[in-house]
DNA sequence: TTATCTGCAAAGTATTTGCATAATG
DNA sequence: CATTATGCAAATACTTTGCAGATAA
C-alpha cells in the first residue's frame, strides 16, 4: 500500500540520520540543500503517513509540528531540551498507572494520556 | 494596568458561567447570541490576557486552543471526555514527583512538563 | 486628558487539498 | 497498465496585527 518512491526514500533516509525534533519545513530545506528536493506538501503527506505507522513521533511545541524517527516502540514520552533539542525518550509506568488510577476514580473509561517534559540538558545548563 | 472595559466583563462573566473547554470562535458566538457582542480579535486578545494571568486554562485539542476558567489555582492537569467535554481538574502530585526525579537522573534541570488525560465519562460510556 | 482597548479588515502561518502529470508495482 | 504518489498553487482555518476611532481612569 505504500510506494517506495525516491521521495519517500529521502525523507525516511535523513530522518534516520538525524537526532532531533524538526519541522515539516525544516526537513523540507534540508532535503533542498541535501540536492534531494521533494514537494512541501509531499513531506506532509509522507510525514504523516510515517507518524500514522506509528515510525515517527510527533510533538507540538510552539504552534507547530515537528517530527523525530522514535527510537522506542509503543507507548511513550519525552524530555526535550528547549535550548537545543536534545530528547530522550521515556517509559514512566509509573505515569501510566497513575493515569490508569485516577480515571477509575473519576469514573472515566477508555483514558489517553499526552504528557512531556521540557527543560535544559546538562550542556545548555552549563553554559 | 487591565481596564474593565464592557468587553471583558463580558467574556469573564460567560466564562464563568460556563463549565467546559470552549475556542475562541464558539465564545464569540456565544456572546453575540447573548447580545453581548464582542469583536473576534477582542475576544482572542483577552482570552490570551487572562490566560497569561493564570485565571482561565488552555488545551490545544484538534488545531485548536479551548478555554476555560481554572478553579484549581497554581499548576494542574485535566481529565477530560472527548466525547462531552466535561473536565476534572487534577492535581498530581505523583507525576510531577515523577517528572522531577526523571529530569534529575538525566541531568536536566528547569525541567516543565504537559500532562492532560482523555477518556470517556461515566455517562458517554454508559450510553 | 491620555494611555489603553476595540473593531474591522487585512495579513500571517502552518497545514491541507484539487488536479493534471509522473512513476511504481 | 492500473493505481497510487507528486508537485504546484490555491484554499483552509485559526490566530495575530495595523490602525483609526472609542473609552476607562
Amino acid at each position: 500500500m505504500q510506494r517506495m518512491t525516491r521521495q519517500r526514500i529521502a525523507v525516511t533516509s535523513l530522518m534516520e540520520s538525524l537526532d532531533d525534533f524538526r519541522s515539516a519545513q525544516q526537513l523540507h530545506d534540508d532535503l533542498k540543500e541535501r540536492g534531494d528536493a521533494v514537494g512541501l506538501a509531499t513531506v506532509y503527506r509522507t510525514l504523516q503517513s510515517l507518524a500514522d505507522s506509528g515510525i515517527v513521533d510527533v510533538l507540538r511545541i510552539e504552534d507547530e509540528n515537528v517530527y523525530r524517527m522514535c527510537k522506542r516502540t509503543g507507548h511513550h514520552h519525552h524530555l526535550v531540551c528547549r535550548n537545543c533539542g536534545t530528547t530522550e525518550e521515556l517509559a514512566g509506568l509509573e505515569v501510566e498507572d497513575w493515569a490508569k488510577k485516577i480515571a477509575r476514580e473519576h469514573g472515566f473509561v477508555e483514558v489517553d494520556h499526552t504528557l512531556e517534559l521540557f527543560g535544559l540538558c546538562a550542556n545548555c545548563a552549563a553554559e
